[in-house]
DNA sequence: CGATCACCATACCTTAGAAGTATCGCATGG
DNA sequence: CCATGCGATACTTCTAAGGTATGGTGATCG
């Protein structure tokens, strides 16, 4: 007695079967499209007929002249054809992800890099990786490290940072410091202001937020300088700092990208005299362990922007 | 040297390596996966691993505790779940169609056929197989012989077929033939009319085309019982011949299904004494050499529909 | 009207490759 | 530091795909 098997399949269809049928459909002709497949007939002719006993559906007609679909056979044949569209899409489509050309990339930016160089960044990359949606997030350094440790963002952008072995950081620029100064400003007259002079200046200072950053590095800089300097307001972010400026609230040090904002009655200095480190960085920060493909295309991105935003410098 | 093959694929995707994967990616073990498969755990890596060759993306991340989905991974997960239901979803319409329950029926009708043997007949069928779709072609026994041997129409309803060997005819059902006359005409006024007293009026005789039909019937019986019809008018169909009748054109000798034709002023009267064969047949021809399943599970309801209708009679 | 042709089907053999067994390597955790 | 759990590898076994030879059967043509 012959136990009753839930599938009484013997070999389950794969897509050699489906490949065979539809050469065979489209010859009409088992010979041929044996031919076609580069295999000789009989296997073809099995092959068929245990397609047919898997669906339990006869396909073709056999008539002296070949093969002849069924009705169930030309509907067969449709959806035979729909299936291997799907499959080699689906390689495809695998394939550009595993080559990080498809996918996502949750990206944290954050105040003033956000103004000039991220964006532009981000163009380039967009360019070359047209399939990949890129997701921005705000972030402050330390949220941004919590979130590639939970895998939330796959880059995040700095500018002051101290490695850790599970988060590898890469220089994305570096950049001129600036006075961003009153146009009605005393030092607003000097074309290029000594640093020195900020020692008799309040200063809007910036970020708020999780230290060290930029607002530690300002700092430094005029300790170096032999000056503490005055504190007029600290505030979270470089575009509130330079609106400060703007309404006459004192003077502010800026990255030099943050010219793009252009507020009224704000003028930029380039100064001299600044004591040593005279620029600031901006880097990337991403997971040691990254594997991702897309991150890897987007790392490549980040280290030609630099070679190119470097060199000129 | 090796020849570059234009397809370096050594072994072709198959969907083998589809379930495989599905079920690794699921259990997130191979091992576990692989008692799912009702496999060893060796085959299944060399299986992952071919599947990842072929593709030439990697699609696990192998860690001490498991394989977890890459993001290439992740996106093929999904296609290889749709991939699996599109090739269930194939299967099953595929087996459907074999078993006449998915596809389409073409169907010739004639005039009074349509009346309401046939209706019935349809919605009876329709009620069995509500996946077929029926589409209806209006035609003359000569032109539905025509279009059963061009395959366009899969079978066709008529009264009077000579046998050929390529097209076979089953009977549907036998009707009566009834009288319709004009309710201000003096047979009117007869209950059961005697089918001599038809020798001294005028019919209306139907349908024009391809002959013989049913007014041969018609005019066949007339001379059984010994007068040759004055023949008032012939007409295409059954609809038209009853308006006339209606308008006052004459007498009309139908099949009993036309009785549905409630035209103002008609009124239909058994005959007596009408010659044999007394009934007027309704079939239904398709070709001989016949395979489609659809047209067998009509067949069936047709055989089906003969039992009934016929039994009370 | 019979030989031939063009098909598909079957029988039997060969071989590729999928599955099984045993074992290794490696990281993790008591 | 050893036990555990996991994937990878080496080697064998066996299933099933592929090949060769041949049969069977309608259609075609001299």
């Amino acid at each position: 007695m012959v136990i009753a098997s839930p599938e009484n399949a013997v070999s389950p269809m794969d897509l050699r079967h489906l490949r065979y049928f539809i050469a065979v459909a489209e010859e009409g002709n088992i010979g041929r499209a044996a031919a076609r497949m580069n295999i000789s007939q009989p296997p073809l002719t099995r092959q068929i007929q245990q397609l047919e006993a898997e669906l339990g559906v006869t396909l073709f007609t056999r008539t002296p002249r070949g093969m002849e679909l069924t009705e169930a056979g030309v509907l067969f044949l449709e959806e035979a054809r729909n299936i291997r569209s799907v499959v080699e899409q689906a390689t495809e489509r695998t394939q550009r992800a595993g080559q990080g050309k498809l996918g996502r990339l949750d990206v944290a930016i954050f105040g003033s890099g956000i103004l000039d160089i991220i964006p532009k960044l981000l163009l380039a990359y967009k360019g070359r990786y047209p399939d990949v949606k890129i997701v921005l997030h705000t972030m402050h350094k330390g949220e941004q490290i919590e979130a590639l440790r939970q895998r939330r963002i796959s880059v995040g952008f700095n500018r002051i940072l101290q490695p850790t072995p599970d988060i590898t950081a890469e220089l994305v620029t570096t950049e001129e410091l600036l006075l961003a100064v009153n146009a009605r400003h005393p030092l607003a007259q000097i074309e290029v202001v000594p640093f020195a002079l900020l020692a008799d200046h309040p200063l809007v200072l910036f970020p708020t937020g999780t230290r060290p950053s930029f607002i530690d590095t300002a700092i430094g800089l005029c300790r170096s300088a032999g000056f503490i300097p005055k504190v007029s307001q600290e505030v979270g972010d470089a575009v509130t700092a330079v609106a400060l400026v703007a309404s006459g609230f004192g003077l502010c040090l800026v990255p030099e990208s943050a010219t793009v904002l252009a507020l009224p009655g704000v003028v930029y200095r380039p100064l001299r005299g600044v004591p040593e480190p005279s620029r600031v960085d901006l880097s990337c920060i991403y997971r040691s362990d990254n594997k991702s493909p897309i991150l890897e295309g987007f790392l490549e991105e980040v280290r030609a922007f630099r070679a190119t935003a470097m060199a000129p410098a």
